[in-house]
RNA sequence: GCCGUCGUAGCUCAACCCGGCAGAGCAACUGAAUCGUAAUCAGUAGGUUGGGGGUUCAAUUCCCUUCGACGGCACCA
């Protein structure tokens, strides 16, 4: 029977444990858990481990793992179990907030974990494993406590799923949109501006691209655009409660003496553009989208890339509804949503997070009835979703959309946050039937989260090869003699460009070999060869990003192919 | 922010452990070759070794400090 992939990596942990107590005997253990891929645990040392280190302990390990030891259970009473990790502060904490039976597991030869189980039956199971990395944790999670070292790891049960593991991570770092985004000249980063992006003209088109869909698509949603200031009044964050809860993370500044901050969020821009009307209650719900550009002092080691800076732009949205349209707006934002995903060939995932313990403003009443809206519209939509009990903002519950890419690695991209507090907060109404002032539902949400961050989901999502549409260099053109081809090519790139599509001459002297590598490494969808036949006969000879096959085509027809795989926003094409 | 690692040419890396003229490939530039689908050949130029300080006759190398990046943790409206 295959082993079950959690229990093993369990129990690979257990391993190094015992190889860490044989090799380190002073060493304190802490957690050590089966994780996703593979498992940690986590050690505290009176010296700092090196990456020689994991050499030494993977020695050990198999070394127990040779003896094939029996993994045994054992139940303790509460006693007996503080007495048998007396040495170990962090083991007798756990001890001691066990409610339950205490079990242990030994292997054989002296060494035993407080463990819960289950596990393989023997360290002779235990074969193909790897450790990954050393890297610090807070005990229990908490940066108020000690930094423990945890050594990550992987285990399988047959060589050949250790040996694709490790190339998964190889291929994961070949496609780090760090490195591609460096590459193939779409952003860098400085340290003059530690976590301010620049988008280079490559990455610029990349977006822009990306912008442009999502203005078309939410013109067609009946969104309005709207663009609101990037710094306001401190005044204005006050009221929206922003200044109390995240005053550490704003940037600020002072302005003829008073107090002004870059904006965290747009939504206290968007009340302001909806509250420069009266609104009647024929009008909504109306829809403020706006590309905004937000800045958050994130912590220093938080900065990620793409996926975490300091200055970024939402996609974000602010609409107002009456209490009986929320359902119906909802299933219209999933609806877009699911529209957007499905051009960048993402599935994705729902979770609603409910109402944070503490923190949060407004009343209960108006949470448990967000909250069951919400449940009851992604229910009806028949999309999977789970519950994060108390991950919601502080003002309202929300549903986030974890998009999974091509390498099943999950991303939080866009969100739908009920709110019924800020509204509040900002006197915003609307006119109701009877002529009286009544109090609009704001929804907040936004598809692809931060722009930048997306943009780094899809570099690697497609490994830096962009569909058509949105591919900084759509075509490339190459001559294969300069003294003969170079006029003809030439007209191509020209017909191409006039035709809108992004067309580029490589006239270099180089040799036609290496110029169709250079395009390959690019990643070019199209790298056209144009010679004597293409001359003579007014057709192109193409060969598309991936493939080795030629293929030639009359000029228009390529042109016309071009132009309907760039208008219906196509996926690239499976080779 | 915390723990750890790292910072050398535009890029990828070597020399650092054990102090003694900082080197290679790619890219760039110049020249030759004019070539039908992933690297033609030869040459030239390119560096305050992230910044600051210290130790030393001498620092890329050792020490301190600071900034930045990376692997995690904590955080993520």
């Amino acid at each position: 029977m295959a082993l079950d992939q959690h229990t093993l990596n369990h129990s690979t942990s257990h391993l190094m444990a015992e190889a860490i107590m044989n090799l380190y005997p002073e060493a304190k253990l802490g957690f050590g858990p089966a994780i996703e891929e593979g498992f940690y645990y986590d050690v505290d040392l009176p010296f700092q481990l090196t990456e020689e280190d994991l050499a030494k302990i993977e020695k050990e390990m198999r070394k127990i793992a040779g003896k094939n030891l029996p993994f045994v259970r054992k139940e303790v009473s509460k006693e007996e179990a503080l007495k048998l990790f007396k040495d170990n502060p962090y083991k007798i904490e756990l001890i001691n907030g066990i409610d339950g039976t205490i079990t242990i597991y030994t292997q054989g030869d002296g060494f035993f974990d407080l463990c819960a189980g289950p596990h393989v039956e023997r360290t002779g199971q235990i074969q193909n494993f790897k450790l990954l990395s050393i890297a610090g944790a807070y005990w229990r999670g908490d940066s108020k406590n000690k930094q423990l070292q945890r050594i990550y790891g992987t285990s399988f049960e047959k060589k050949a799923d250790l040996e694709e593991h490790l190339r998964i991570l190889e291929e994961r770092k070949a496609r780090d949109h760090r490195r591609l985004g460096k590459e193939l000249g779409l952003f860098m980063l400085s340290e003059y501006g530690p976590g301010f992006p620049f988008w280079l003209p490559n990455g610029m088109i990349v977006r822009t691209e990306i912008e442009n869909m999502w203005k078309q698509l939410h013109q067609k949603y009946n969104y309005m655009l709207v663009d609101t200031p990037i710094m306001l009044s401190k005044e204005l964050w006050i009221t929206s409660g922003h200044w109390d809860h995240y005053k550490d993370n704003m940037y600020t500044t002072e302005i003829d003496k008073n107090e002004f901050a870059i904006k965290p969020m747009n939504c206290p821009g968007a009340i302001l553009c909806y509250k420069n009307d009266l609104h009647s209650y024929r009008e909504l719900p109306l829809r403020y989208a706006e590309l905004g550009h937000v800045h958050r002092y994130e912590a220093s080691g938080a900065l990620n890339g793409l996926f975490r800076v300091r200055s970024f732009t939402q996609d974000d949205a602010h609409t107002f509804v009456r209490v009986d349209q929320i359902e119906e707006e909802i299933r219209s934002i999933l609806k877009l949503y699911d529209e957007v995903y499905s051009l960048f060939g993402l599935n994705y995932k729902i979770e609603l997070s409910t109402r944070p313990e503490e923190g949060y403003i407004g009343s209960i009443d108006i949470w448990n009835k967000s909250e069951a809206i919400l449940k009851e519209v992604c229910e009806k939509s028949g999309k999977e979703f789970k519950i994060n009990p108390g991950d919601g903002a502080f003002y309202g519950p929300k549903l986030d959309f974890k998009v999974k890419d091509c390498m099943g690695r999950v991303w939080q991209c866009g969100t739908i946050q009920l709110d019924m507090n800020l509204p509040e907060r900002f006197d915003v109404s609307y006119i109701d039937d009877k002529g009286e002032k009544a109090r609009p539902v704001m929804i907040h949400r936004a598809c692809l989260g931060s722009v930048e961050r997306f943009i780094g989901v899809i570099i690697e999502h497609f490994a830096g090869a962009f569909p058509l549409w949105m591919a900084p260099e759509q075509v490339r053109v190459l001559p294969v003699n300069n003294n003969f081809h170079l006029e003809k090519a030439k007209e191509i790139v020209e017909s191409l460009r006039n035709a809108g599509i992004r067309a580029v001459l490589d006239a270099s002297e180089d040799k036609l070999g290496y110029r169709m590598r250079a395009s390959q490494v690019k990643k070019v969808p199209y790298t056209l060869v144009i010679g004597d036949h293409e001359k003579d006969e007014g057709t192109v000879t193409y060969r598309h990003f991936g493939s080795k096959n030629q293929i030639t085509l009359p000029y228009g027809e390529f042109e016309k192919m071009l132009q309907e795989e760039i208008k219906s926003r196509a996926l690239p094409k499976a080779e």
